[in-house]
DNA sequence: ATTGCTGAAGGG
């Protein structure tokens, strides 16, 4: 009886942070799905950049607490905000941060869920510009892995957000993977923060069927940007924008799907990014390590002959 | 595990 690490950990649907962290380390990524965590220490440098995101995104828009009480309210919920979003740059807003987004890129199967930091659009030009901010705790350069990661991140939020202004995306999708019930109406709480929003519909299907609607006046988005800011100066120490790739996006889809539906064996760094396993949690009983230093250690002796 | 049949992202 044997399960793909896709129906053991992310039944339904992925997050987009689950395949940047495969794209830093997939075994690491596997360990924290395995591994009791009470091994896993603190992390101060994310805390830190998490209250830097929350600030940002009080900056623009209180965040309403709202009751929900079905799997049906909490996706309505996500997708009002969405939906905010769309309809505020329709109506002149420039600027949202922490942006819900979803999809199902390549029809290979698979539903990303994720949160776009920050859209800025344009109303003379007509552009949608999408700017993530990463914060760091020293004011090195991002390494390559930082930066290859953080380009996957980008285009798969560009992907996802360009296939619903193609309205490329189908509700039967949405509701096979989040696993609502379209025609299942929502509480009187939600509803009652929809009609806020002067929004009357009863359930999903009416739902996404105006948002798709809506998402189809807008453009997609034509600028990739990431800053990156120090943590304890706050002050901005550099600005880099993304060249989106969509062959480069789709193949690397592909390599990490393989994994996600058990189609390959989990992988590890290279002998190059063996750097990484200096900060990682699971150094001492990885597998990929022990096996990475017998070939290292072959090769020696195989060179002293 | 902080969270894990699901807020996602958080940094290296």
């Amino acid at each position: 009886d044997f399960k793909t690490p896709l129906q053991r950990f992310r039944p339904g649907y992925l997050w987009v942070s689950d395949l940047t962290k495969q794209n830093w380390c997939e075994q690491q990524l596997y360990y924290s799905f395995t591994v009791p965590g009470v091994m896993v220490e603190d992390k101060p440098s994310m805390k830190e950049g998490s209250s830097l995101h929350l600030a940002r995104e009080l900056a623009v828009h209180e965040p309403v607490p709202v009751k929900v009480t079905s799997n049906e309210d909490i996706w309505a919920v996500k997708v009002l905000n969405l939906l905010g979003t769309v309809q505020g740059f329709l109506n002149g807003v420039c600027l949202a941060r922490e942006v819900p987004i979803f999809g199902a890129p390549y029809e290979n199967g698979v539903f990303f869920v994720g949160l776009i930091d920050e859209l800025r659009f344009d109303l003379e030009l007509y552009t949608v510009t999408l700017s993530e901010l990463k914060t760091k705790t020293y004011k090195s350069p991002p390494s390559k892995a930082q930066k290859s990661q953080h380009k996957l991140q980008v285009m798969l939020y560009k992907n996802l957000f360009d296939d619903l202004v193609k309205g490329q995306l189908s509700k039967e999708t949405v509701s096979k993977h989040l696993r609502v019930d379209l025609s299942r109406e929502f509480s009187d709480d939600v509803t009652k923060e929809l009609e806020k929003h002067l929004i009357d519909f009863k359930n999903l299907n009416q739902l996404l069927d105006y948002l798709f609607q809506k998402f189809q006046a807008l453009t997609c988005i034509n600028q990739l940007e990431i800053e990156y800011v120090h943590q304890e100066s706050k002050e901005t120490l550099f600005h880099s924008s993304v060249d989106y790739d969509d062959a480069e996006l789709e193949s690397l889809l592909g390599h990490y799907v393989k994994f996600w539906k058990g189609e390959r064996e989990v992988l590890g760094v290279d002998i190059e990014e063996a750097w990484k396993c200096g900060k990682c949690d699971f150094s001492d009983i990885c597998v990929w390590r022990e096996k990475k230093s017998q070939e290292c250690s072959n090769k020696n002796r195989l060179k002293r002959k």
